[in-house]
DNA sequence: TAGATTGTTAATCGATTAACAATC
DNA sequence: TAGATTGTTAATCGATTAACAATC
């Protein structure tokens, strides 16, 4: 099931899909027809039908649906959420102490276990309760705990040197919140967080809103 | 200049171009040809051409490229980083919390002047200099400061009715962190940072990882 | 002049959407 | 049977990449 060719913008699609499905389920309902999850979400009703074919293991039933609960132990295991993840942080500035913080992730399965920083002042001190070490132990800590996700959030300029060593280290996936382009071997996986792109994105918009009048 | 059609994607790739011009200027540079951004930045050739192209007031010259200073200028005015951007922000968990503490938004023109919650013990209180206040006062503070972006840090559920409500109170542009997609008026921007979505995407790299070896 | 770089048209690619037959 | 829904093929769309003439 994990080979067959799901497109990324699908994968993406999965938290908004389980999102729903679990407020059905809750709701105490059992099936669901592709059609009502697109009115619902305000997607293309081919686009949901797709999906569903995509990921759920039987196939759906005409004039009824699917069954929701299969669809969302499918699509869970798709996007890996049944899994724990554990994932260093690297750069414990503004918006790395903002992660460390957050308890969001939890859900989606991604626990962060420790922070790095080169500012000696900061290391040592602890972040809700994950201590900050010095660059210097990443290798050690990541290859102890066996530590497979690297999430960077050094200062653009900072982000490829980083990025190396957490390469180095046996690092597979690099949740990448500098806006830079991070240059890695084939199998290694950079997802950008592009917040800067929003924001570029906002202003343009309102930019031309104002224009517009 | 400003209605020339510009896809989302080269907007998208602006700050990474920015960052890197600036590099430039720093060390004097003064002219710089599309081929050596793409190589450094490893962009697709005719991607970095174009998107100059299409953002340049003058046109590049052959042989050499384009005028740095003037990507700058032109860059910062498609993105809109030199008119300051006034925000206000819903939701003060800890995600929102962290975004209201996190400094580093300056630098794009984002300024968060004010907060809102539901919580009554969190109202009243200041996070980074920042008043929160009841979810009730928004109309009337976005309309005082003329606000136009608006930030959703509110729970999935709660997404929607708060977006409504921003777009009553005169927000032309919202940024949504909340992993459900919002309906809203035509002429309204939503843009959608969806980590849960990275999340996603890193998680099934992992797996498949896993199950390759 | 030779060669690097620009500007632009055409080909390709991935994803979305439309159309329609198959099914319950 | 009639009609809603699935599954799938074809058309469309936006963006990327390849090819190549124009320019300095």
């Amino acid at each position: 099931m994990s080979d067959r060719n799901i497109s990324k913008q699908t994968i993406r699609r999965i938290p908004i899909y389980l999102q729903h499905l679990k407020d059905l389920k809750i709701k105490n309902m059992t099936i669901i027809s592709a059609p009502s999850v697109a009115a619902e979400l305000k997607l293309n009703e081919v686009q949901v039908r797709k999906d569903f074919a995509a990921m759920s293991t039987t196939h759906g039933k005409p004039k009824t649906g699917f069954i929701i609960n299969e669809l969302i132990i499918n699509m869970e295991s798709f996007a890996g959420y049944n899994n724990t993840n554990e994932a260093i942080l690297v750069g414990a500035g503004s918006l790395g102490k903002a992660l460390l913080s957050y308890k969001g992730f939890e859900i989606y399965g991604l626990d962060i276990v420790a922070a790095f920083d080169i500012d000696s002042r900061l290391t040592g001190t602890e972040i809700s309760g994950k201590v900050i070490f010095p660059l210097t132990e990443i290798n050690e800590i990541s290859n102890k705990y066996n530590i497979k996700i690297g999430i960077i959030t050094v200062p653009a300029n900072e982000a490829q040197k980083v990025c190396d060593v957490l390469v180095c280290s046996g690092i597979m996936a690099i949740w990448n919140f500098a806006p830079v382009h991070l240059t890695v071997p084939a199998d290694i996986l950079v997802q950008n967080e592009n917040m800067a792109a929003s924001l570029a994105m906002l202003s343009k918009h309102l930019r031309e809103h104002i224009e517009g009048k």
